[in-house]
RNA sequence: GGGCGCGUAGCUCAGUGGGAGAGCGCUUGCUUCACACGCAAGAGGUCGCAGGUUCAAAACCUGCCGCGCCCACCA
């Protein structure tokens, strides 16, 4: 046995060679790209997990599925380039920092703004490097020597620079509107960052008196504690009911403000009493109606959504579930309640990151990204085919968004994040700038003050492709790999992030941020459900990677990831499987590498290869076309199909077992049989890498002296190895010993030894057998197919049969004479199917006259 | 309310006009000199239901039933 394979245990260990390929690669500084480069050029942009992530499985099909394309690339000769690096993650970052110092017992305000955001920088540093070892430990390719973070120095240049370009360009503006605000995060939040759900909610109607006492109106709401802050009642303007009602007024029950009723095409007569109350200051609605009908806001809620100065007296500090509760027991004491409807199912919006109910409300000055301008180009760019999502149907989603996209509310009242870069004088006036201004752009005040709010996360986000190759400097990165090649994320974020980078990349850096997006499923349990720690069915992917290693999860994650279902089903068992597919190939890999001596296998002539061997080769090439046109489509699952499919069931299972004949016989047979074996292997190895990047690197080293598989090249298809003759015998080759199998065991007949096998049957049967081996001569067009007559010493009535092929041995026996008949039969059937498809055809076509 | 996806073996899913498949699970036999993380054989399916198109439908069309998701200012 050569050297070289004394070191291979029956049983593949992940954690003896995993850890060591993760750092050995990175030090290699094979993953480093360069720019300029002669080379094609192919850059994805990791989707950067925030710092307080740990990795989750989500994460791993991500990176499994981008490292995939990746190395693929770079072994197909390209210069790819795979940028790492992180996301503040405003919001959920300060979240987890005020947790942290609430156990100390500090309140942030306490602190300061400037102490406090030096406490999540320091935490940054210590925590925030955890998941970035994680990704390393799945064996992710990424150029570390180009790791980013949202916070940066060139990125928050980055976010200046297209914050000051829009708003000199008129996309970023000023204005008082209602925003989202989370009462608990203290902070207003984007249209995309408020996730609408189902509630069993009630419809409470109540009376307004009419100012002059000559009845009411009844109104709905399921906001009962919203009325305090009505300052309108609004009907449609050709309700028969309340035309004469227009004009007039209603009186609050609670402080007698008089208010008004008007009309308003937004309210729709067939629901409820068909009459609405109006609260501008806590419902967009009701705030777009007040806009068109000139009716005031009043703001009735504090930051915290307590009630205000604003509402009558005997509810002021109540919280709003409270307030409701008081407004209804003051409306039964007045006797306006009319009556409740429960249970009442409607949408509740939600913060993303807290999930507390988001209260409308009117916080003062913010910043605003003006949609129109912007979202037509990045429509154009997916309907022109710029932009190719995959799978299909999600450009449909995208484009509807876009169209009914409104402006982005880009201010965040926290303090970690990119401050808003404007400066406001005394005199109010407004200068934005790149970097701090001196004075006042209007009147050249001295005395400026920097804006508190900070921005959206999203919008540094938004400039991610751009941003992390030198944007806004024209560089030799951005101009060598903008645009990326390929944008893999969830469609979670098809919005909130993937819709922005196009509509930024086209307006800031001039094109699409990437040719094709990849959008896949979210990760569930196996049984589709969501994974969550309350259910308890979370797939940990470190623990994964502990116990099956970061291939195994890898494998399992490609195959899963299917174009067609929505979402992805992983359970334990299938990373288990690949773990063993992980095995089988380092066993394969064993005993070819225990015949094989040399380094690069060479394919022995054409001339010497035995039938099973151009088999071999032919399903070799189709595995390598199938998995070349599945990651050209993105069909990871096809790719990793193809692949097991080859290797166990043909390779192993077929391929192996004929060829151990060759292996034990003499020279030269014994070294072509090693060399061919090796040589598919070897190729087979390189095709999986992408995939399976560490068992095949551990084993490529058997072949090469150094270097690494992740830089070797691509095997590309060899078409001139397809042999439709090769298949086709084999197919009936397989079908025979199959058929003897099935005898043997049906008949619970046990070889005395495994190769050749040695079966007593009746000397009749043996006899009806004999044209049998003629057949499948024919069929293989060779010579040296034959029966060896029963070896001398048998009992009286028996006979061994063996078949050969050439001079190889095949698992050898009996031929159920019956299992060929319905062979035959079934052929028959199937010439009478094909005439029939012929027919059918022509006279489809109008040949023949149709039956 | 609008849109999208799904329904195929016990489970999870491939399969888009002509043989109903894979992995896991299950049954049986096998420690066989690459692998028991293995080998071999096997059981198991009215392809959600109904109609239509076609010589031919799991696939295409229509309707229905069921499940899931996204979007949305009916209070």
């Amino acid at each position: 046995m050569p050297e070289r394979t004394r070191d291979l245990p029956p049983r593949y260990d992940p954690a003896a060679v995993e850890p060591h390929w993760a750092t050995a690669w990175v030090d290699g500084g094979y993953f480093h790209a360069q720019a300029p480069t002669d080379r094609e050029p192919y850059c994805i942009v990791i989707p950067p997990p925030n710092v307080t992530g740990r990795l989750h499985v989500g994460h791993a099909l991500g990176r499994t599925l981008e490292d995939a394309l990746i190395r693929r690339a770079r072994m197909q000769g390209k210069e790819a380039l795979w940028v790492p690096g992180m996301d503040h993650a405003g919001i959920a970052t300060q979240v987890v920092v005020e947790r942290e110092l609430r156990k100390e017992g500090i309140d942030r305000r306490e602190l300061g703004r400037e102490a406090f955001i030096e406490r999540v920088w320091s935490w940054k540093e210590q925590y925030g490097g955890e998941i970035v070892d994680q990704i390393k430990r799945m064996g992710a390719s990424l150029d570390w020597e180009r790791e980013r973070f949202t916070m940066d120095e060139g990125l928050s240049l980055a976010v200046r620079t297209a914050f000051v370009r829009w708003y000199e360009q008129g996309f970023i503006y000023r204005g008082e509107r209602l925003v989202n605000w989370c009462p608990t995060d203290q902070t207003g939040l984007s249209d995309s960052e408020v996730e609408h759900e189902e509630v069993d909610g009630e419809l409470v109607t109540f009376r307004y008196p009419l100012s002059d006492g000559s009845g009411s109106v009844e109104v709905a709401t399921t906001r009962l504690e919203t009325m305090l802050g009505d300052t309108g009642i609004a009907v449609h303007p050709d309700d028969e009911r309340y035309r004469d009602l227009v004009g007039t007024k209603v009186r609050h029950p609670f402080d007698g403000r008089e208010i008004p009723i008007v009309a308003d095409d937004a309210v729709d007569p067939a629901f409820g009493t068909g009459a609405v109350k109006v609260t501008p200051a806590h419902d967009q609605t009701d705030f777009d109606i007040a806009h068109r009908t000139g009716l005031p806001l009043l703001n009735i809620f504090d930051a915290e959504a307590r009630v205000n100065a604003n509402a009558a007296e005997e509810f002021y500090g109540l919280g709003r579930y409270d307030a409701r509760e008081a407004v209804r027991e003051e409306l039964v004491k007045l006797d306006l309640l009319v009556r409740e409807e429960r249970p009442f199912r409607h949408a509740v919006g939600h913060c993303y990151r807290c999930h507390s109910e988001i209260e409308p409300w009117i916080s003062g000055l913010q910043w605003f990204v003006k949609v129109e301008g912007l979202k037509e180009a990045a429509k154009r760019a997916a309907l022109d085919g710029r932009v190719r999502f995959t799978p299909e149907r999600w450009t449909r989603a995208y484009v509807t968004w876009l169209d009914n996209l409104r402006d982005w509310n880009i201010s965040r009242q926290l303090w970690w994040g990119h401050r808003i870069p404007a400066w406001y004088c005394p005199d109010g006036h407004v200068t934005v700038a790149i970097q701090p201004p001196t004075e006042c752009s209007t009147c050249a005040s001295a005395e400026l003050e920097q804006d508190p709010d900070v921005l959206d996360t999203w919008f540094s986000s938004q400039l991610w492709p751009f941003s992390t190759l030198g944007w806004p400097d024209d560089t030799e990165d951005l101009r060598t790999f903008y645009p990326n090649a390929v944008l893999v994320t969830g469609y979670e974020i098809l919005y909130l992030w993937v819709a922005r980078m196009i509509m930024s990349g086209l307006s800031l850096a001039g094109d699409v941020p990437f040719r094709d997006v990849v959008i896949h499923g979210l990760v569930r349990d196996a049984h589709g459900r969501k994974m969550s720690k309350s259910l308890g069915n979370v797939i940990d992917p470190i623990e994964m990677i502990d116990r099956y290693g970061a291939d195994a999860l890898r494998f399992s994650l490609a195959r899963a990831a299917t174009g067609g279902q929505q979402d992805i089903p992983l359970a334990e068992d299938s990373i288990e499987g690949a773990r063993n597919f992980a095995n089988k190939i380092w066993n394969a890999a064993r005993l070819v590498l225990g015949a094989f001596e040399g380094d690069l296998p060479q394919l022995p002539a054409a001339e010497r290869r035995t039938l099973p061997e151009r088999w071999l080769l032919s399903r070799h090439q189709v595995c390598a076309a199938e998995v070349d046109a599945a990651l050209d489509e993105y069909l990871f699952a096809d790719a990793a199909q193809a692949m097991f499919r080859f290797l166990w069931s043909e390779f192993c299972d077929w391929g192996l077992e004929i060829e151990k004949g060759r292996l034990d016989a003499g020279e030269p047979e014994r070294a072509d049989a090693a060399a061919l074996l090796a040589w598919v292997l070897e190729r087979t190895l390189r095709l999986l890498h992408p995939i399976m990047p560490f068992v095949t690197e551990e084993i490529w080293q058997r072949f090469a002296r150094g270097g690494s598989i992740s830089v070797s090249s691509w095997p590309d298809p060899h078409p001139e190895h397809a042999d439709a003759d090769a298949e086709r015998v084999m197919l009936a080759l397989q079908e025979i010993v199959t058929a003897v199998r099935r005898f043997r065991a049906r008949h619970r007949i046990t070889p005395s030894r495994r190769f050749p096998a040695r079966l007593g049957i009746p000397a009749d049967l043996a006899r009806e057998v004999e044209p049998l081996a003629e057949r499948i001569e024919r069929l293989a067009g060779l010579d040296g197919l034959a029966f060896v007559e029963p070896p001398a010493g048998k009992p009286a009535g028996e006979t061994t049969v063996t078949l050969t092929v050439g001079a190889m041995y095949l698992p050898p026996g009996l031929f159920d004479v019956e299992a060929e008949r319905v062979r035959l039969s079934k052929e028959r059937a199937e010439l009478d199917a094909d005439l029939a498809r012929v027919r059918g055809k022509l006279a489809n076509e109008g040949f023949v006259a149709k039956a």
